[in-house]
DNA sequence: CTGAAAGCGCTTACAG
DNA sequence: CTGAAAGCGCTTACAG
């Protein structure tokens, strides 16, 4: 590798000189720019990144932490990210942590070590209280980690709620839902909506957890609809518990939307592949991960935020396995 | 944040003596062992990763570089390459190309000069040749680049071969085939795989191109089975466009596999929550990558590979897609 | 306008 | 066994 010495030998200047031409600043005669130039163009020389992080304290780089990429829903997210990232000349470290402690500390120190400039949690195991005191800027995506820390989130609560009151709207009589993990914020919110909509209406219903495990769900759902043949709506906290509902109610030969209607929750692409094709809570997943970068990149550059709440709308989006839809 | 100063003077050691724990090479007395590692301890000390990369000229980074994390076959990839690194402790820069020449030379430019110790290409656009002379460890992935790189594959003519003779056996007599981009490695070779098979047997058939994108499928299969309503095969090149295939299908009401047998390809998780699942053949993509990430830090280590060239086996799950399978 | 020097935080010969 | 010093490749006051 041929490093600022070099350049400055073969341009017969300081490598002061080539410094402040590599950055602009500073004054330098034109002749001396010139003979710089040329000399990194025939020498073909890159500034070392390593040595200007170790110097500026600032590495271009920021951490993502997400539980689990190939959950369907983070690719997406991540896709956003680092879009967002390229543009703003920014590189993103993937780290899965399974909603582990043990993974989660060992990445944010990591992370640290390497003076990333800032974090992306879209993970969280509750249980890591100590982002506050990291003196790292910290965005919580997807979750609720702080009251100091930039959440961006969608409408979890009222997307739950039209999800719930269209499947009533529907002709439901008698309607599951298949909630996330106890403790995980979107999926606390989800059931809170799902609750209150049912409630008010004095609907049957029944509640079962399940993980993020197709086949999880098609299990609990499998049990759920021999034990109970009446249930005729199902909302689960998750696109991929839909699709798990959906198998389980082909494996019963029950009929969608026809004798049972399901709706999942987040939007992801293979919601539409599916056949019928889902009906579900859109979350605005793409600009989520917009908007968690571009508040992450704001307190990097020391600008202040408006807000620490971003709550982003859901959509409903009505398609084949509920009656109101297409196929 | 306290550096190795703060503890040598803590311990009232020279900063050569606390590098010396640190790294546990070169003597130290048990009596400054003890002092140095109280004072790492109480000042809560850690060692910072750029300085010592600046020294070492390796940063335990590794760049992952894919066309798209969103397309469903990478996040699986990714994962396994995530978790073998992390073991190691290697971390993973996430690189999306597009299968864009300038993002490309972007990435590789700007990971180059983080001093990343390896590359794994998932991507490539065929056009960028500098892989060679970039004088850093790189694996290709379910790419070929260069005979120079160790290169992990599946046995894509093969599994195309198997797909093709199932939809044979299953009675199907004019098959289509919907190939993948032209000039990408694994296309081709399904593509030839399907061709041999066909041709050898006197079977009709007729083959599209299309992209990534269920749209640009489903819209394909739908022209393709108007035109040709006797077509009762379909081989996919992905199993996204196979999914696409299905919903052309159920738009134009012909049941799979009754009238209609289609076989994808890549295995990816989301093809078992299809209705019906989908026959398709499996590529190890854990497997895959994993081995990848092996490669990777066996070349990182200067540890010599006995291979160059790794094709591993794919197989076909028959699934509900086809006649000879379950639901 | 330009260069010598100190410093970012670490590691490792080199003397002792 | 231990410390002073040089060096990894860059940047930026400080003199001139």
């Amino acid at each position: 590798m041929t490093t600022i010495k070099d350049v400055a030998k073969y341009a017969k200047v300081s490598v002061a000189t080539v410094s402040r031409v590599l950055n602009q600043k500073g004054y330098v005669s034109k002749e001396a720019e010139q003979a710089v130039k040329t000399a990194i163009e025939t020498l073909n020389y890159k500034p070392n990144a390593v040595a200007r992080t170790l110097y500026h304290k600032t590495s271009g780089m920021i951490g993502l932490l997400v539980p689990d990429i190939a959950n369907p829903f983070f690719p997406e997210l991540a896709r956003a990210i680092e879009d967002v990232a390229l543009k703003k000349g920014y590189t993103v470290v993937l780290c899965n942590t399974d909603n582990e402690l043990k993974k989660e500390q060992h990445y944010v120190h990591a992370l640290q070590q390497k003076y990333v400039d800032g974090l992306i949690l879209a993970t969280g195991t509750g249980t890591y209280e100590h982002y506050e005191t990291l003196d790292l800027p910290v965005v919580a995506l997807d979750r609720f980690v702080s009251a100091n820390i930039p959440t961006v989130v969608s409408e979890n609560k009222n997307g739950a709620k039209a999800a719930t009151e269209h499947l009533i709207e529907q002709g439901c009589a008698f309607i599951a839902h298949l909630r996330g993990p106890k403790g995980l914020n979107p999926a606390d919110e989800r059931y809170e909506g799902f609750k209150e909509v049912v409630e008010a209406n004095g609907i049957a219903h029944i509640i079962v957890e399940t993980g993020f495990q197709i086949e999880q769900a098609e299990e609990a759902v499998r049990a759920l609809l021999e034990k109970h043949p009446t249930i005729d709506g199902i909302f689960t906290s998750s696109d991929v518990a839909a699709a798990g509902a959906m198998k389980a109610a082909h494996t019963l030969k029950r009929s969608i939307p026809e004798d049972l209607q399901i709706v999942g929750f987040d939007g992801i692409l293979f919601g539409n592949m599916l056949v019928p094709s889902l009906t579900t809570v859109q979350q605005p997943i793409y600009e989520m991960g917009e908007l968690a970068i571009q508040l992450l990149v704001q307190l990097i550059e020391k600008r202040s935020l408006q807000s620490y709440w971003h709550e982003l709308p859901t959509t409903l989006t009505i398609r084949g396995t509920t009656k109101g839809g297409g196929a």
